[in-house]
RNA sequence: GGCGGGUUGGCGGAGAGGUUACGCACCGGAUUGCAAAUCCGUGAAGACCGGUUCGAUUCCGGUACCCGCCUCCA
């Protein structure tokens, strides 16, 4: 029986997971907040999560999994920057420009998100389209006495919830202890949250029974799972740093709000990512988007690759020599791998990824294949000391599984960008002339001629192999068919 | 100040209380007109200090350094 084993930060440790129905393993996300594009730290839980998905997937039927991940279109940030534009002049309403700005950044997230090779999930809810569910949430949350209105405020008293802090292993004691927060004057307690605030005029705003306000922060997440997945569910993700105060939050309002339910069953947190081994931010210069790396040519698969080969739960720096080294293994797997059409993924990388998603092993599992497909292809075209017979398996069904399994983890799907093919020359003519060249060559012992036409060739981006065989171009990454031309 | 994560060979990066991780690079050899590619092979580690153990890089404690959270944050 297969078992996948996560590792749950809520217990500090590895347990099987065992889906509230088989048929339906549910899973929700915390999704970006869509004031502007994506950075690179907010790609690594996409693919985290992607992988795990794509998991599930495998495992229960791609019919049998639920993944949401929520798009957070009410936030302050959003807010500022539709105030600025309105300030200089754009003539639309306040609520035209946000919904605007949200629209155009949910499509840059789609787009940069799918380079990264990640399946879209099953549902990726509005926060803004849940405004009723949050405030009704609310409204059970006042009436069993863990929330309070206050100057126009709702707050969520954490006093009355005495495994506040569970998840993030914090008390509330010492969090007030060490808390550099200024506190509002109507909180109860210094560590009171926000479950809905006023709205002035130049504000966007709902009714509600505590007038004209807007959630906070966390309610949303709590109240679209609770629609989308029910007060139970099996998974439940995001980056470490949402840790708290997001998430512990969250499970104060699910499981206050709805005590019949044990909201997620298993917390999942992936580590931050570093550049260059220094926390990505502005003002070190080092602060970068997908949608950068991609235009300066770095490939969402090899993007991809450089998040999967340190496991989730590790900081991850990423660093120009990582993805100079995954784009090669890339490339080399591609090269290989063309016009095979995948079978079933091997076990050992199926198992990998079942022991907490270890995506690091999975690759190393690849890189065996490979070796195994090299050698066994060796045996089959060129003859080999190796004996025929004792091939266990042919090339064409390793080669198989070899690609499934690189689509379990995401890469070398159909739906990726195939960046390491080359633009198609004929390379004949080039061949035939370094063929004559070479012969001549041979029999006058100047090969300056040879040479002179092999570092054109090579400028041109072909590597060029030279054996008793003959003579061989292989265009190479940076190919331009365009300069064999000079050559002519 | 409180809480959490990390520290492995030149670089990246795992598993496992005792047996070669692996990838890339490097070096030696084969091959080549020279290369490239390929093949064969060698070497190299576990931040530091203690403890447990027949034996620890792997478990426990402490120290140092790095990163994150406690305030918007994936």
């Amino acid at each position: 029986m297969v078992e996948i084993r996560l590792h749950d930060s809520r217990t500090r440790r590895k347990v099987a997971l065992a889906p509230l129905d088989p048929t339906n393993v549910r899973m929700y996300v915390c999704g970006p907040t869509v004031y502007d594009r994506a950075h690179l730290g907010n790609a690594r839980p996409v693919v985290v999560f992607d992988t795990l998905y794509r998991l599930l997937r495998h495992v229960y039927g791609a019919d049998h999994v639920t993944y949401v991940r929520n798009f957070t279109d009410v936030d302050d940030k959003i807010n500022a920057a539709a105030q600025a534009l309105k300030a200089s002049g754009d003539p639309r309403s306040l609520e035209e420009l946000i919904a605007a700005r949200s629209d155009e950044t949910i499509g840059w997230y789609h787009a940069d998100m799918d380079a990264l090779g990640a399946l879209r999930p099953d549902l990726e809810p509005r926060a803004t389209a849940y405004i009723a569910p949050m405030i009704a949430m609310i409204e059970t949350l006042i009436a069993r006495g863990h929330a309070y209105e206050a100057e126009g405020h709702v707050l969520f008293d954490v006093r009355s919830y005495p495994a506040y802090g569970a998840l993030s292993g914090r008390s509330v004691d010492d969090m007030i202890a060490g808390a550099r927060v200024e506190v509002a004057p109507y909180k109860r307690d210094p560590m009171d949250f926000v479950l809905w605030k006023p709205s002035g005029p130049d504000l966007p705003g709902w009714d509600s029974p505590w007038g004209r306000g807007r959630p906070g922060w966390h309610i949303e997440c709590s109240a679209m799972s609770h629609e989308l997945l029910g007060p139970s569910f099996d998974i439940h993700g995001g980056g470490i740093d949402l840790q708290f105060p997001h998430h512990e939050n969250e499970i104060a309002q699910s499981c206050c709000a709805h005590p019949e339910g044990g909201f997620a069953g298993i917390w999942m947190h992936n580590e931050m990512l570093l550049v260059e081994g220094k926390k990505m931010s502005k003002s070190l210069g080092n602060f970068f988007t997908v949608r950068d790396l991609l235009d300066q040519g770095v490939p969402g698969e090899v993007i991809r690759f450089v998040f999967l080969s340190t496991h989730y739960s590790k900081p991850m720096d990423w660093t120009a020599e990582k993805a100079a080294q995954a784009e090669a293994t890339l490339r080399k797997w591609r090269g290989a791998l063309t016009g095979v059409a995948p079978s079933a993924p091997d076990d050992m990388v199926v198992v990998s990824l079942e022991d907490d998603l270890n995506t690091h092993n999975a690759i190393r599992q690849l890189h065996g294949l490979y070796d195994r497909l090299d050698l066994v292809r060796k045996v089959e075209n060129y003859g080999h000391p190796l004996d025929r017979a004792q091939l266990v398996e042919p090339g064409a069904v390793i080669e198989a599984r070899f690609l499934a399994s690189a689509q379990l983890l995401g890469l070398l799907t159909p739906d990726m960008v195939d960046w390491a093919s080359v633009p198609f020359a004929d390379l004949s003519g080039p061949t035939a002339r370094l063929t004559a060249l070479r012969a001549d060559a041979m029999a006058t012992k100047d090969f300056s001629a040879v040479d002179a036409m092999k570092a054109a060739l090579v400028a041109a981006g072909l590597e060029v192999r030279m054996s008793k065989a003959g003579v061989e171009l292989v265009p190479g990454a940076g190919f331009d068919p365009a300069k064999l031309e000079s050559l002519k």
